[in-house]
Order: structure tokens, then sequence, then C-alpha cells
DNA sequence: ATTTTTAACTTTGAAACACAAAGTCCTTTT
DNA sequence: AAAAGGACTTTGTGTTTCAAAGTTAAAAAT
């Protein structure tokens, strides 16, 4: 089985699977636009977040627009190879034997 | 996001997306091989083969070869269209927005 | 004729995960 | 002063994952 062993674990869930594809081609998006998004409720977005987080696969800022809080995120370096390497193992998955 | 709304909780763990995506090109597979192929242990492969027949997207089909039992898998109409409809999400999903 | 092996499970149990709802905290707008 | 917005955390419940061990029935080996 041809890039069987190439899937992710962290992103085998369709809301981490979403967070990094948004991640992988916008380089920072807001807790608000992200949650829109994907349509996740507040509480299950930031889990999802800081388990992404934790394995260092995307990095979180907090700054002020104005006078309002806004928390973005955007892919590391690690999690953008550790990303690529899940979709090739799932194209090879997918396209093999 | 295009294709998120397309992924279909069944085919989330790896497992089971490796199942489907055996059975979408070879017919009928049997237990033991598709045990060996994807490296599982018996009781792991048994269960999700057993949630995927509950969704009748697989069928089970038990037979003697020679003397020996013979369980094989095969992917329903259903299944097969479903799997489909799931991978055209992950490709827009990843190729989209 | 026993013992061992093979095939295919089922059961068990512990851990991880998913997710909504409710609560928190701090700030800003009204 | 009250309400609302942003971003969480906590809680609780239900589901999923997976290996290990146990089960059954037949076949092969001794």
């Amino acid at each position: 089985m041809q890039g069987f062993n190439q899937l992710n674990k962290a992103f085998e869930s369709r809301v981490r699977l979403g967070i990094m594809s948004i991640l992988l081609v916008n380089d920072w998006v807001n807790y608000t636009d992200m949650k829109d998004t994907l349509g996740l409720t507040d509480g299950n977005l930031a889990s999802h977040v800081s388990s992404l987080e934790k394995l260092e696969y995307i990095q979180v800022r907090k700054e002020f627009v104005g006078k309002k809080p806004q928390t973005s995120y955007a892919a590391t370096q690690l999690g953008k190879l550790e990303f690529q390497k899940h979709i090739d193992g799932l194209e090879r998955l997918l396209k093999g034997s």
C-alpha cells in the first residue's frame, strides 16, 4: 500500500484537515474567519487549534487591531512539511494499487 | 471552503481510507490479504470492516477455498459512490481557496 | 488421537477524540 | 450601567481507536 504509512494521525480529523489546507495557501488567518469559513463553534475550533499548536504545526499571533484583540494563525514550516507529506500519502493511496 | 462539507466522517480514519482505496480498484480482497497489506491486527481490521459493513459501504462474502474458510470484501455501489464524493471533497479542499 | 495452527472473529479495557453548551474574562460600544 | 464582541476554558457526554487476550471451528502436523 503506497502512501498508507505516510498518513499523519494529526490530520485525520476533517476539522484539522480544513485548518491546515486553509493555512497552506493563506499566510495569516484570524480566529473569526477560520471559524466562519469552516462553520465551527468556538470551543471546537479552539481545541483543534491548540492540538495543532502543541505539535508545532501552526503558530499563533495575538495582537490588537484597532481596539479589538485579534488572534491569527499561520502554518509553521514543520506544519507545511508534514501536511505535504500527508497529502502526498493520500494521493499515492488513492492512485496506487 | 470548497469540498469541506463533502468529507465523510466514515472515511476520516486512515484504516478505513486504506480499506476503501483498496476496494476501489480490487474487486474482492480477502481478510488475510487486507490485514497484511495494511499491517493491521485482527481485531482492528474486524472492527473497521464491520463499521463499513453497517453503513453498507462494503459487502462481505464467506466461502470455503479448498478446505479453508475465507472471508472477502468488496465495495458496494453506495460505498464507491460515497468514497468518490469524499475523494472529490479532499481534492477540492486541497486545491481550492 | 492429540496437539498445533490457521482463519476469523468477539470481547475487554484504557486512552484519545469530538463537540456542543455553558461559563469566563476583558474590552468596547451603546 | 448594560449589552455585545472576541477568544477562550471547562464540563460533560458520547464515540472511536487499538492492542491484547479470549473464542470457535476446522485442518494440518505429529
